[in-house]
DNA sequence: CATCTATTACACTCTAAGGT
DNA sequence: ACCTTAGAGTGTAATAGATG
């Protein structure tokens, strides 16, 4: 499916309320699984769940808890970064990157979750396609961000006090922990380039709020 | 310096994919 | 068929930072 395509369907049921939109039984997922609204969403749109880098063919859907007024209340997730770690460390070029086809065409979705569930409602969406010229000017701070964290995080493992990597900011984007135990253990990142473990858990991309704020203004 | 707010680190659930 | 891991989504406690 095109990113296209599932935007005219969002905005068909943005500013509809989740218990209009869902079963009873999805309704008790949502309030119980923290991370099943997006995932309904998915679905709804028509899309099959994966674990594939892209949800569209052309491009991403990202989802994000807000107020009434499309006020971030969150920071959004974009990836994990173990898979690309040694990429980070060598400054591969930015648009060859994962994270770069990941974060190039996006289909930002407001979540307003404000007060009883049945409540909730999707808000209208924004598409950043990052190729058109009125987004220009978010391509060359995230450029700026990738290769300021790619280096901050060069800069702790060679220099910090622990020799691994710690949470790492630019203007929009952030690198920070992210993973859960499993049997009590994270999952340690392990680097290829210096042949030694680089965390004590695995780390992610996120949007900061800044981000969310920057594309309202631009729209 | 006490209190409020934002940020950071960690926690949790589910699914697909891949290995045995 | 079963188990493990990675990746998608989130919530929240504790700390750091801002503010009166």
């Amino acid at each position: 499916m095109y990113l296209e395509e599932a935007r005219n369907k969002l905005n068909r049921i943005a500013g509809i309320k989740f218990s209009d939109i869902f079963s009873e039984e999805q309704m008790e997922m949502i309030i119980k699984n923290k991370g099943k609204t997006g995932q309904l969403l998915e679905l709804t749109l028509g899309l099959n769940l994966s674990s594939s880098n892209m949800d569209f063919a052309d491009g991403e859907l990202k989802s994000n808890k807000c107020d009434s007024n499309g006020k971030p209340l969150e920071t959004v997730f974009i990836k994990q970064i173990s898979s690309m770690i040694d990429d980070l460390i060598q400054q591969k070029e930015f648009k060859e990157t994962e994270l770069y086809s990941k974060i190039s065409n996006i289909l930002y979705v407001p979540v307003c979750k404000v007060g009883n569930p049945n409540n909730w409602m999707f808000l209208p969406s924004i598409h950043i396609d990052l190729n058109e010229p009125k987004y220009a000017s978010l391509y060359s701070i995230w450029e700026n961000d990738y290769y300021s964290i790619c280096k901050q995080l060069v800069e702790h493992i060679e220099n910090g006090r622990d020799g691994y990597i710690h949470t790492s900011n630019g203007r929009h984007i952030q690198v920070r922990s992210k993973d859960s135990k499993n049997n009590g253990k994270y999952h340690p990142i392990y680097s290829n380039t210096y042949g030694r473990y680089i965390s004590n858990k695995n780390y992610a991309f996120y949007f900061k709020k800044e981000f969310v704020y920057d594309i309202q203004n631009l729209n």
